[in-house]
DNA sequence: ATATTATTGTTGCAAATGCAACACATTAAT
DNA sequence: ATTAATGTGTTGCATTTGCAACAATAATAT
């Protein structure tokens, strides 16, 4: 366990590092094929269309990023007649419900099969089997950091 | 495949969100343990410890940071003595090198064990094996990004 | 020779991000 | 009944971050 000598080779930090490029991927992947919304607009759209209408706090917590920033994500959905928000209630609470319009439906749609695209250039060097694994042992390890974590959301 | 249709179950944004987890369990580790130095700070030093004195900007290609925010993290581990810089030549280019100072490396020691301590207080519901494999295989990955991304740093 | 390109590092500004505070409503506690 | 605590969303500000431009120097090209 020499390794364990250094916090850059835990688990941990690898992640981070390698997310950084799936990152720069995807500015990349915007830059590219232009794109007329941001990643994270992206995201915000396909995470609704998989988890059907929600408030924004719910979303907030599946995206993670904090109210502000999921405020100013749908603010601009919004304008683009991507979403709209209907007030609506949950547990007796006043909440506002995002609901995915057709409109960005389509456009989620068409953007996916762009990125798809995109992506499937990107040589596999590993194989489908691996990459599969590899998505589920970090998704694994996600759900137990989850619990080590309070996410303030 | 049906997943495949959505970019948020692909391997990049599975990646970014788990990532995310780690950054937060780096900062409640920050908060708790009370270091003297950020996590980024850390990560220069243990960058250093382990690949020997370089010039910033190979140090900013590995920490995967821009140039100005290495230079600022520089001057601050420059300010609290863990570091100096020296003029010197590779290429017949002048750069700065960056040297770990003994006080860094017994401040980085220090730091590293406590941070140990820390992180092995989390359950590990991966077997050390799994850890392990998972360790590489997301190192597998980076090194297949790295050649498809342009990083101008 | 002169101009162009490349490398290293810094400065300065604009954009993004995070976070505390607020507003408002509801539930729980004393 | 009043107070406190919780949940939802927004506003505003301070910090961070990213990026373009610059300075200085060296290699390369024309």
């Amino acid at each position: 366990m020499l390794e364990e000598k250094h916090y850059i080779n835990s688990i941990y930090y690898q992640l981070e590092l390698t997310a950084k490029y799936c990152k720069y991927l995807g500015s990349q992947l915007v830059a590219k094929i232009g794109l007329p919304i941001s990643l994270d607009e992206v995201v915000t759209l396909d995470t609704l269309a998989m988890n059907g209408d929600m408030c924004q706090r719910d979303l907030a917590k599946i995206i993670l990023k904090d109210r502000p920033s999921t405020g100013r994500i749908l603010n601009s959905l919004e304008e683009k007649g991507f979403i709209i928000r209907v007030a609506d209630t949950k547990n007796n609470r006043l909440i506002r419900k995002i609901i995915l319009t057709e409109n960005g439906k389509q456009t989620l749609s068409l953007i996916t099969s762009k990125i798809k695209e995109y992506l499937q250039k990107i040589p596999q060097a590993l194989s489908y089997e691996k990459i599969d694994y590899l998505k589920k042992s970090v998704s694994d390890f996600r759900e137990i950091l989850k619990q080590e974590v309070e996410l303030n959301i």
